[in-house]
RNA sequence: GGGCGCGUAGCUCAGCGGGAGAGCACUACGUUGACAUCGUAGGGGUCGCUGGUUCAAUCCCAGCCGCGCCCA
């Protein structure tokens, strides 16, 4: 047993202790822990895998630190916890990252082609796609590391691939001309979800569009896309807008281009917005893309993949950029006298969340899932509490959006994802199958021929894989043992951004191919702010590092912080301050342990919690129990802040504060018998401190759970406690308050009247009843150093004149100082607290006066207040008594 | 426009029908050998505003004011 510093150096310890737990096997399901004997229920979390191109952010330090604390707590608690770990492939961001890696060498993608560029990503996830993993493990995090899987695996892929051709036969994917949100930067339609609508300043400008036939008369059409006029097929009005009755069923002169195009009848035009005309683009607009559809209206294409002008607009706009072609198309209108005016325009703009340029609404082929049919089972899991949000109220959140859910584009042109399993014949017509070979089978079957057949290039969607991430990392589609036994998955720890992205798909996909919800519970944990409250983010700078906390204050400092600050429904603003306070923390309980070593505070596997003697010592192990049921209770709810708390008060607040501070008296003493019982139950209580910390801060105590005995197993392996609520001692809890309070008061009247600090004074105790003759009897020694006391006694005839007097409970602690009292600060203090009194006896009294309070308050409440009552009445009396005795010497 | 949430001590936040709490900050005192990354004591709050329900409202309901987020 090496000898304790005198403060805790979190960095090295980290170190070592993880690679102990790791190395041992300790993460792995039903080997390490105290589940290991096989007999455990199955407790799993899913870890949402983080992007591979990722690093650790506060995001993912609160979410895996809640994750790691179920997971620790439960392993501790002797179930077969599995916390499966994993990233994802992130297609657009790898790519991204890839593709920059190659423009600093000069290499474009394309010079690459598809499978040498496929090789430098795995090259580049073989020596970069560690990082975050690495990261979770500064952090503590006890993911089973042996079972690490990868969205782009081989297993994974097989999943990948079977869901794609089964939903593909069932009708629930199929491929569809739409309008798509097109990133023309990044190349690739991505989903709704994917698309930032951000607030923009923008303009509307309104056209005048001549009528056909009518010389000189004109609509007004108001747009926000001048560009997009190039590719209009229609003008709406609504229907029961009489400005215009009579020009529907007539044609406008498309300006530049001179094309005729009608004016239509649509509710989707505002009469109420500006001048109630709207100019309809079916190929460039989700409405307008209504609109026509409803109208029979044209679809012109005018765009090519950049967002540059393409064939289908007159030569001199052909190739031009978007923003270019609309400076020159509003320059145009201008010089035409068609541009009627210009106004001011609040709006939201649709921008890509990778590339962050405009989306533009583009019609193409693209794969889609019918999310519509595969949300109505989920929807009802929720419906019907198969699967709980924690708290509760997200439960709206998802239904709002699985009950308008739009068909999900999984198709992305990109060549990192998994390459979609469908290949094309000569005739443009489909054949999906699992296999190449299949394929060809099916192409041949079909054409009655062999044909060649030309694979789609496009890769799926990443959330298409992660949405099968809670049974395709447990071996789907293979039935493996593991899937057997850990499907379904117990808790989803996640924020509430990523509803819609994972907890929505992963229920649709493991009710469609599991036929159960992939988690009984979904907790949704805040969203980590800076400490004014702004969402971090690298453009504001306002991002804090958790490694760089780490580094600093220890990873348990960020465990407990994070821990204390994960109240639910409520963001968590980080402060370092709030760190620095809990390594303060972690500093307190590594001091706590060193002066038990030092007062040969030994562990004893013998200790038996329930054969002590003292009231001392029975007192602090029901206090232990009492924070061991606060802790699960708060656990069991998803209030980690609660657990947090009750730990925190309990070791600062109750074991150092009052608890060692009482054993001094019993170490410097010579009762032999009471210093053994004590040191053994101050080990026995500093353990169970240990293992109760240990799911949230479990570098510290593994630390000194293992120097400071010879242990039988670590301590992550170590079973959690169970006292049962025998070891709490209501005599005991009874006693030792009265002698707190004692003690708490005689600090505060010294402190009050000024008594120095180090000056010991007597004390006598009048009217004490039994059980305080018989509590100062006990604690004599305790209250008498706790309280800097000469000496402690009861008194026998009249209260010494000059003396200070207090009211506890029954009794009046009387402090005779009158050599250094000041008689006047006295009287006054005396008054003071007779005041208090008569404050709390005119509150009650008038409560119980009040004859409804009586009949309808419920009998315990309306007894309470009368107890109250006469309590405070007893105290005044005192108090006055007090009062007379100092003013008859003054 | 629809939805969710928040306004409690200087700051960050718990509590949420029956005597206003914590941490930090602040003030005073303190080298009582675990700890100054500490100890003891203390000051500080019409619990956003206005109504309502109730014997009783910081807590429930309605409206208003301010702030945040999500979705259109």
């Amino acid at each position: 047993m090496a000898e304790l510093d005198k403060t805790y150096h979190p960095d090295e310890v980290e170190a070592r202790h993880y690679k102990e737990w790791e190395d041992s096997g300790a993460f792995a399901a039903g080997q390490g822990g105290a589940g290991a004997s096989g007999n455990g229920q199955p407790y799993t979390i899913v870890i949402p895998p983080p992007n591979v191109t990722g690093s650790l952010h506060m995001g993912h330090a609160l979410n895996n630190t809640l994750q790691d604390i179920l997971i620790r707590y439960r392993r501790m608690k002797g179930d077969e916890a599995l916390w499966q770990p994993g990233t994802d492939h992130a297609g657009i961001a790898t790519q991204m990252v890839v593709e920059r890696m190659l423009e600093a060498e000069g290499v474009k993608r394309t010079d690459l082609g598809r499978d040498k560029f496929i090789d430098r990503v795995w090259e580049w996830k073989a020596e970069s796609g560690g990082t975050i993993t690495q990261q979770l493990r500064r952090l503590g995090a006890s993911c089973d590391w042996s079972r690490e899987r990868f969205t782009m695996d081989e297993g994974l892929s097989k999943a990948v691939v079977k869901v794609f051709v089964e939903l593909h036969k069932d009708g629930l994917i199929y491929r569809d001309k739409r309008l798509v949100n097109w990133d023309p930067k990044l190349h690739t339609a991505i989903s709704d979800l994917e698309v930032e609508q951000r607030e923009t300043k923008g303009k509307m400008w309104y056209f005048k569009y001549p009528i056909e036939g009518r010389d000189d008369e004109f609509i007004t059409v108001g747009t926000t896309r001048p560009e997009t006029m190039l590719g209009d097929t229609g003008v709406a009005v609504h229907p029961e807008d009489e400005r215009y009755t009579d020009l529907v069923g007539k044609n406008v002169v498309l300006p530049i281009t001179g094309r005729l195009i009608p004016i239509v009848a649509d509710e989707y035009a505002d009469p109420e917005k500006g001048s109630g005309a709207v100019k309809i683009t079916p190929g460039h607009d989700f409405n307008d893309f209504e609109v026509g559809k409803r109208a029979g209206l044209e679809v012109i294409n005018v765009f090519d993949g950049n967002a540059h002008l393409n064939e289908n607009v007159p030569d001199k706009y052909q190739g031009m950029e978007r923003f270019a072609a609309r400076d020159a198309i509003l320059a145009e209108m201008e010089e035409l006298g068609l541009l009627d005016r210009v106004e001011d325009n609040a709006m939201t703009v649709p921008h890509g969340d990778r590339s962050g340029v405009v989306i533009e609404p583009w019609l193409m082929d693209q794969w889609f899932v019918d999310a519509k049919t595969l949300a109505q089972p989920a929807i009802a899991a929720v419906e019907e509490g198969r699967t709980q949000f924690v708290p509760k109220n997200w439960e709206n959140t998802y239904f709002e959006w699985m009950r308008n859910i739009q068909p999900w584009c999984v198709s992305r042109q990109l060549w990192w994802g998994h390459q979609i399993p469908a290949w094309f014949g000569p005739d443009g017509e489909v054949f999906v199958e699992e296999t190449e070979e299949a394929a060809q089978a099916a192409a041949d079957a079909h054409y009655g021929k062999s044909v060649e057949l030309i694979r789609d290039p496009d890769v799926l969607d990443t959330w298409f894989s992660s949405a099968l991430w809670p049974f395709s990392t447990l071996g789907w589609p293979d039935q493996t043992p593991e899937l057997d036994r850990h499907y379904p998955t117990d808790v989803l720890v996640t924020g509430f951004d990523i509803i819609f992205f994972w907890v929505a798909r992963m229920m649709m996909m493991g009710l469609h191919f599991m036929k159960k919800e992939p988690f009984h519970t979904v907790y949704i944990h805040a969203l980590v702010r800076d400490e004014k409250g702004q969402k971090m983010s690298k453009s504001k700078g306002n991002v804090i590092d958790p490694l760089d906390l780490i580094e600093k204050y220890g990873a348990d400092a960020l465990r407990f912080t994070l821990t204390a600050f994960a109240a639910q429904g409520r963001d968590v603003k980080m402060s370092e301050s709030r760190v620095e306070g809990y390594r303060n923390f972690c500093t307190k309980i590594w001091n706590a342990a060193r002066f038990c070593e030092m007062n040969e505070c030994t562990v004893d596997p013998e200790f038996n919690p329930k054969s002590v003697n003292s009231t001392l010592n029975r007192w602090i192990i029901g206090k232990v129990a009492e924070a061991e049921a606060q802790t699960s209770a708060a656990l069991a709810a998803y209030r980690f802040n609660d657990a947090a708390s009750a730990l925190y008060a309990f070791t600062w607040g109750t074991f150092c504060d009052w608890y060692l501070e009482f054993a001094k008296p019993v170490f410097a003493g010579d009762d032999a018998a009471a210093k053994a019982e004590t040191r053994a139950t101050a080990a026995w209580v500093l353990d169970q401190i240990v293992i109760l910390l240990h799911p949230i801060i479990p570098f510290i105590t593994e630390e000194l759970w293992e120097t400071r005995g010879a242990r039988a197993q670590p301590l992550i392996s170590t079973p959690w406690p169970e006292y049962g609520a025998d070891l709490i001692d209501a005599d005991a809890n009874a006693e030792m308050d009265w002698v707190v309070r004692l003690i708490s008061q005689i600090r505060a009247v010294r402190a009050e009247m000024n008594v120095p600090p180090g000056a010991k004074i007597p004390m006598l105790l009048k009217d004490a009843d039994d059980a305080a003759k018989r509590a100062l009897a006990v604690h004599k020694d305790l209250i008498l150093r706790l309280a800097r006391l000469s000496d402690a006694g009861m008194l026998d005839g009249e209260v010494p004149k000059g003396a200070v007097q207090d009211v506890l409970d029954e009794t009046t602690v009387i402090l005779p100082i009158a050599d250094v009292l000041d008689l006047g600060a006295e009287q006054s203090r005396l008054e003071k607290e007779i005041a208090k009194q008569d404050a709390e006896i005119t509150r009650f009294e008038k409560k119980l006066a009040n004859e409804k309070f009586v009949a309808n308050a419920p009998a315990e409440v309306v007894e309470g207040e009368r107890e109250k009552l006469g309590e405070a009445q007893a105290a005044r009396a005192r108090l006055e008594e007090a009062l007379k005795r100092v003013s008859a010497v003054a």
